[in-house]
DNA sequence: TCAATAGTGAAGTAATTACTTCAGTATTGC
DNA sequence: GCAATACTGAAGTAATTACTTCACTATTGA
């Protein structure tokens, strides 16, 4: 483990934990504040705010201070980003199922 | 960090290491022994067996034993439960924009 | 100006992760 | 039976993670 990690890497760890899903969850409804999104979450603020930094680092999230208020949104690009390696890989999959089954039913007909 | 893991966790931490996601890759070009899956990464058996374990557990890859070879299949349906995951919250996120736009629409009209 | 609010940052701890090496077992083919 | 192959398992190490608490700064509003 001595990668610097690629953003794919960052985004799927930021998924892995319940707590940050459970944010990306409520931020899919609307913006947030920090406090907005700890008030769920049986946890201390600045683990919050840990996990919230997590996010941010990862791209799946973006926030803006305005006053003493940090407003968090969901950067869909991002989301986007993970969801289409995962959909590749699985059509990938599907689509040699499929020659598979050509063949197979081809061969079939030839005998 | 208590959490007995689900399956998302599980999935999400799976697909976070550069290693599991090259081997989820190669896998998604058809079914591989371990050795195979190994070949082009570099580290020990030992390690890729180690990732191959966390992949299963994920439920992202399926193995079977014949005689000494362990060959590995993926898994579509956990794929695709990963994937939905993510697909839900950005739909969630780009319907919500919609309706915003479509707010702003009718109050301009109206003004 | 002062108190409440909103968030930040550092330090510490326990658990987990990503490897390594080395020694082992089960299967195959000659 | 024996050597090569294919994998398994345990133990150790360094780095990382998920929290905690406590002390702190910045902004707002009466």
């Amino acid at each position: 483990m001595l990668h610097d990690p690629s953003q794919l890497d960052l985004m799927f760890q930021a998924l892995a934990d319940p707590a940050r899903r459970q944010m990306v969850d409520r931020l899919s409804r609307g913006p947030a504040s920090v406090s907005q999104l700890a008030e769920p979450l049986a946890m201390s603020l600045s683990a919050v705010v840990q996990h919230l930094n997590v996010l941010e680092a990862s791209g799946l999230v973006r926030t803006e201070k305005l006053g003493r208020v940090r407003t968090c949104q969901i950067e869909p690009k991002a989301l986007r980003a993970a969801e289409n390696w995962i959909n590749e890989r699985r059509l990938a999959w599907e689509r040699r199922l499929d020659r598979l089954g050509d063949f197979l039913a081809e061969t079939k007909d030839e005998s």
